[in-house]
DNA sequence: CTGAAAGCGCTTACAG
DNA sequence: CTGAAAGCGCTTACAG
């Protein structure tokens, strides 16, 4: 009964005390001046519950990730909880581990706790573990979950752009012989990524030779050892693309063990643009997915929703090419 | 009003509902079970608000960090957040980049949302900016703020380990002039840090020579500039340590464009042991900061605090080296 | 084992 | 411009 406390001091009720807090203009300047400054001697702060229990809002919203050792969320953690503090809103966080049944949790702690809004930026997706959320009619924002985007908002990522622009790129500089570093396919944005290359690849009429295309782990370790298989094989690419950054590095070093020089002797193109591929040597080429502008269109189509605005049309991010070191016209 | 649908539904009063939702035993078997089928029908979720303003707790801890880019960070949240989500507790996170005054609005939404005990794992600290914690009996927990670990929990690291270990490797090797990479005095763990090594350097009797200490600015573009002033110098050090790992990558490249072989010519030592410096060629040799062990004390002391049990002997972290390929003998 | 009722701290129509 | 009072959804002594 904390209010109360104030109002006492400041010898009002605690309508008024409550008025003051919320700033509404009905109150004489005197009395408002008295009430903050009893506010200010007694050191009150509100209590959120008893507010948000009242008024029926949170003000708070949820954000899901896979994995926040994984370099490719902290910028987007960073935007969406910077844009959050703007408009007043705390977000809770918790992360997956790439685990469906943690996404299952995960998406309930945060029902039970009243969010108004979710983003889930998660690779991996349950479309079963959503169902208790619009029930509650819970805002919800996916990450390039096309299947889902009819009853969810989503934020797409249009990766063909992203390819066709580094194979564009390659081609130019006169490489025809392109290898590819593949993800599991069981991930549903490593699926998605080899699909777009392969279609860039045939765009440009360029060869996709079997053998050429390897899969990896999507960590270093994964990269280096794709990248010992295509030495091993054959004919030998005279670049070389991977579904990552972390995997184009892990051939970077595969490379350079097996004495290869980059780029003079293979070009090598990454995926996602992490900080680390531009403290690596030679600093790697790379298509950039754009993660602050995937938060950006997540946050605002939560607030868009929040507010009871009507859906905005699907957001989209296209990933661009960044050329730095790593590639350069093929061995004569 | 939610609960009471439900008692409708299973035909008992609002009491007995609650009793089921807590676990209260003195609920008969079937009464319960007629409970649990209601609320699984209605698919009830309770409202948090209504219980902690009734319970006055929150289950809400506060994470405060510099800045989630920097990647240092990212495994204490991961760490941190986990072992919350074990005791049923959900942290809402932000960060001050660096900022003094953004560190102060931070603390005064964690205190506004009702958070039991907050973490702020910052290197810039303000007193001030605490004051407003302990008023309300917020449990509170410092990052190596050893000025204030009378007042305040405190995680502290103890640098001087670290460093002396360090120095060991490379006396072992042979070295004896050895340069270091410092950060800006005003970051208070850049300073802790130079004084560590000066002592360590002391210890073993190794010469400080003027002009091999060079002041960075704690990014890889300082390291590179640090390490381009040690070699314009005269003498050059057979070795060279820096406070972070981000500048010794910097120095790397400065090195490697002025045609000096890492290790060979030249040994490298970092500190931190972030993710990166295992993915650089040579691989980095450095001196890890134990990020989950930080994690997981700050973690605890706050989980002591509110669980009202006496205050635990302080904590504290010791840096371990790693020894990876960026150190080696010196050259003849 | 179960229910009626008070109360957690706030906000806001309603009345003046 | 201000106050008295109801009510947000829960939990828990108290009484039975």
């Amino acid at each position: 009964m904390d209010i109360l406390h104030v109002a006492k001091r400041a010898r009002v009720s605690t309508a008024t005390v409550s008025r003051v807090l919320n700033g509404s203009n009905l109150v004489r300047p005197a009395t408002s001046e008295r009430v903050r400054r009893a506010i200010a001697e007694l050191n009150y702060v509100r209590n959120p519950n008893a507010r948000s229990l009242r008024l029926g809002r949170t003000h708070l919203f949820g954000l899901i990730v896979s994995d926040i050792k994984n370099p490719f969320f902290p910028e987007l953690i960073d935007a969406f909880e910077g844009m959050a503090a703007e408009q007043g809103i705390d977000v809770i966080f918790t992360h997956t581990n790439y685990d469906t049944v943690r996404l299952r949790s995960c998406i309930r702690r945060m029902v039970e706790r009243g969010v108004e809004g979710i983003a889930i930026m998660t690779s991996e997706m349950d479309e079963e573990a959503l169902q208790q959320v619009p029930t509650r009619g819970i805002a919800t924002v996916l990450l390039n979950q096309p299947a889902l985007q009819d009853k969810y908002r989503n934020v797409a990522v249009e990766y063909s752009e992203g390819f066709l622009e580094a194979l564009r790129h390659l081609q130019s500089l006169g490489h025809r012989e392109i290898g590819f570093i593949a993800g599991p396919s069981t991930f549903s944005s490593a699926f998605r990524r080899r699909q777009s290359w392969e279609t860039a690849m045939k765009q440009l009429r360029l060869p996709i030779r079997p053998g050429r295309v390897v899969v990896g782990d999507m960590r270093v370790e994964g990269g280096a050892n794709a990248m010992k298989g295509i030495l091993a094989g054959g004919s030998r690419p005279t670049a070389v693309l991977a579904t990552n950054d972390l995997m184009a590095i892990g051939a970077l070093h595969a490379a350079v063990s097996a004495g290869i020089r980059i780029p003079r002797e293979m070009s090598l193109c990454g995926f996602d643009d992490l900080p680390v591929s531009n403290m690596v040597v030679p600093q790697l080429t790379t298509i950039q997915l754009p993660r602050y502008e995937i938060a950006t269109h997540a946050f605002e189509a939560l607030l868009q929703a929040v507010r009871g605005e009507k859906q905005p049309p699907r957001a989209a991010v296209y990933p661009r090419l960044v050329i730095r070191k790593s590639t350069g016209p093929p061995p004569k």
